[in-house]
DNA sequence: AGTATATATGCATATATACGCATAGAGCGT
DNA sequence: ACGCTCTATGCGTATATATGCATATATACT
């Protein structure tokens, strides 16, 4: 069923590469991504809408923001592959540095906003959060 | 080293999963993948010098022919990625087919030329055309 | 040299992205 | 309703493929 050349498409840019590696970590909004890759926010909605597309990420909305997370719930075929990711991904200092980036912002309540007008995060991020006072 | 995004760049698109598929039984000429994918040449050679560029493969000169091949022997990222790729590509029924046709292509000598015409094969299909008498 | 086979490549064309700017749409709070 | 923030999208532009036909190259054989 899953359709390996649209996985391959959306693989095959350096920007989204970097997007999923910093979704191998969980859920993230754009403006995370935004912020973390230092692109701009046209940019990494056209990316994520595109990788949407291709079947790799799937999308929630939370209010104002839509988080996107791999789409590998149902697919193992997905999940193998990003089990591959994950190793391959190590190898790349920049992409290794995009996530330092991210565990920075985490730290810091992401999302380029102040912390404390994001109250709720996803339960993907709430043990990073539970360790944030504040 | 391996330059992911290449990778998936070369396997963005379907005749080259096509041929990627047939590769990972092994050594094939332009003339074998052009026979067994029913593609015509000048495609097969271009989606071939893709996959090279790419660093998917590599290729060797016998005579007229040119030989391609898999680019696994020093890079276990691929190698590890063409495991990956052998499991997905099970599930495909349209590749399993161009498996189908190239098992039967060998049998008959491959090349689409007359078997007595290629009397010298490669080492990676010798054992095929040890059982072939004729 | 001349012929035949196997590959690669020039050319033209249709399509698909990739990118950034500006703007529209959506949801939340006042 | 209004304003603000987060996302998506229309537009224009530059680039990258994908494809098929015809042709150039390379190598083998006579």
């Amino acid at each position: 069923m899953p359709d390996l050349e649209a996985y391959f498409r959306g693989l095959a840019d350096k920007t989204r590469l970097r997007i999923v590696n910093l979704l191998l970590t969980g859920e993230l909004c754009v403006c995370d991504i935004q912020g973390i890759l230092k692109v701009p926010q046209s940019g990494a909605s056209r990316h994520l809408t595109y990788l949407k597309h291709a079947g790799l990420l799937r999308d929630r909305r939370d209010g104002v923001r839509i988080f996107y997370r791999l789409a590998t719930e149902q697919d193992p075929t997905l999940r193998s592959l990003c089990e591959w990711l994950r190793i391959a991904f190590r190898k790349d200092e920049a992409l290794r540095a995009d996530l330092r980036h991210l565990k920075r912002a985490l730290k810091e309540g992401t999302c380029s906003a102040p912390p404390v007008e994001i109250p709720f995060r996803s339960s993907s991020r709430a043990s990073a959060d539970s360790t944030v006072r504040r």
